[in-house]
DNA sequence: ACGGCAACATCGGGCAGCGATATCGGGTCA
DNA sequence: TGACCCGATATCGCTGCCCGATGTTGCCGT
């Protein structure tokens, strides 16, 4: 169970950044409010990871009274968000329902 | 992306133990239609991790001139995997249309 | 009984998730 | 400006999983 959720990680930071640019702390409480608890010692890693695969571009800012550092989906980032977003279809028709 | 598709395995063999008994190297085939290539050395293990966290029973059969080890779900293993479907479609409708 | 084959099991290396902890950096107040 | 606070980010050590390759089991036909 834990697994399953885990693997949707990737796909859940990407989805968000692709709609605007995040940052970490805003993604930690978006992941917690849909009952993902993931420590900031899976988050920040994972985002670290989806920057080097080059899935995100960041830069440092300073909003709000605090540096933050922002993400940004990449081109290459769009395109596996549709490929995971096809895989998640599939899923789902293969196990819901049918 | 390849992570993605490793979180649903455990949802796609209970899935598929909710419907049939199965087995191991139907399983790999199964998954492997569906663009799944999961290894022998990951199929294994990870049937051995679901009977042992009690989501799956076994037992050891001859069918079709083989020993085959079996596998069935439990209804522990049906309450895990409705929480999975559970979280599968809550996913689906954030990530996909909207 | 023996060789062949399909299914199952295991091993070691490497990497990722995790909680706990440390560090960074801007704001504030004096 | 310097001392301090606190949110945000980064890192560390441990554990457990994934994986290809290899080993083992057990049924079958001869």
């Amino acid at each position: 169970m834990r697994e399953f959720l885990r693997g949707a990680i990737d796909l859940h930071i990407l989805h968000h950044a692709a709609v605007a640019e995040i940052h970490g702390a805003w993604m930690s409480k978006e992941l917690a409010s849909h009952g993902y608890a993931i420590s900031p010692g899976t988050l920040y890693p994972t985002l670290h990871r989806l920057e080097r695969e080059g899935l995100l571009t960041s830069r440092k800012v300073v909003e709000e009274g605090h540096a933050r550092r922002v993400y940004r989906i990449t081109a290459k980032g769009r395109r596996a968000l549709e490929r995971m977003r096809k895989a998640l279809r599939e899923l789902a028709e293969e196990v819901l329902d049918g």
